[in-house]
DNA sequence: CCATAAACTGACCGTACGTTCAGTTGACTG
DNA sequence: CAGTCAACTGAACGTACGGTCAGTTTATGG
């Protein structure tokens, strides 16, 4: 890489941290280039020399949130352990990751959200993370079958609802329903996503 | 009533269909006053006779089709069938009113979201609605846990989650990642809500 | 059928914000 | 040290859209 290219990187870097910074405290609607040039202590214009548009600007930095998070979980996993407790090491390290990105996920989950268009570029780009994640957590879930610790379900269904269990369960907090710590939280849901509701007879 | 607050009830009403309309074809992003009132077929400062803002409207919008579906909701349920059937019940049913929904709940789900503003007027609203939608899921729960038919856990939490799970399924097949017909979608989530992933010893 | 008022209209206004670009700065080179 | 060029600046521009209001239509009631 020549001086130019790790210059430009840097810069770039720069200015999505600036923009993430300010979709964490104006939301998504309070989001403007004004606001990221600002933040970043550079001029309007030159954010254009970087971006070829606000949206592409907001939409890499939140692909870049979203993959290092990605990349957190996966750091964490443990393969060696017990399936079992993988999973229990998979949620507890979710609520973890989600609680130091609190700001920046508050917007994407009760603020303002993306117009996230399916057939988009960056709709796809969206997917193509969140599969990966997806894909992960279910290859987590698929080892846990293969050695009988839990039932023979469809590994990607059991992979998203607990995605969606762990989102709400940040919600929860973030609309102020919860009143419980988070480490008990953390551990309901894990009896809730491995045994359910009903009564063990 | 007179026969004054008749029509302007009417006016409100067509008004706030409108809008709802545009939402769900355009999403919140796309939703703009001449297109509301191009859609309810009258001028643009008509709908300034009835709503001080966009915002109002839109918020009033949103909130009458959310407590809709929340009555719905608890028109769907028979208090004197067994407890684990009511359950399931009211999974199948929110499965129906989603269905009957889609692209109202697309735009709240994965199209541009509102700015939530918690401590707003239109916040306390939307959490009133949607607290006593909870409330009527917990108290669903609570009487299963009181009959013995489900854990003793936290009903409020359980109901919250189970909330999630429902929202969640809807996004899996919005974002196209459930090939699975929408009866055993359902199903799915009941068995899992239930009885969770653990193999049963 | 006219008088009065309420309901409605849509052209117009102001503003916020994304985008541009002519001018400036400063680093490198010969 | 002068010349060159890329990086950077921020005032200015265009536009989309929320909101307004003077004028027009429609309804009412005597």
């Amino acid at each position: 890489m020549t001086k130019e290219e790790v210059i430009k990187e840097f810069r770039v870097r720069e200015i999505l941290e600036a923009a993430r910074r300010v979709m964490a405290r104006y939301g998504m609607q309070g989001t403007t280039v004004d606001r990221v040039a600002e933040e970043a202590k550079i001029a309007k214009g030159t954010i254009y020399l970087y971006f070829l548009s606000k949206d592409e600007l907001v939409h890499a930095a939140v692909l870049e949130g979203l993959r290092e998070m990605v990349a957190e979980t996966v750091r964490s996993d443990d393969p060696s352990k017990p399936p079992l407790e993988r999973i229990r090491n998979l949620i507890l390290a979710q609520y973890r990751i989600q609680a130091s990105n609190q700001d920046f996920l508050k917007t994407l989950i009760i603020g303002n959200s993306l117009d996230i268009e399916l057939e988009s570029q960056a709709g796809r780009d969206y997917m193509r993370v969140y599969a990966g994640h997806l894909d992960f957590v279910a290859s987590v879930l698929q080892d846990a079958i293969d050695r009988g610790a839990i039932r023979p379900i469809d590994s990607q269904f059991a992979a998203f609802m607990l995605g969606e269990m762990l989102t709400g369960s940040l919600r929860r907090r973030l609309l102020k329903l919860a009143s419980t710590p988070l480490e008990s939280e953390a551990e309901a849901v894990v009896e809730l996503f491995l045994d359910g509701v009903r009564t063990i007879p």
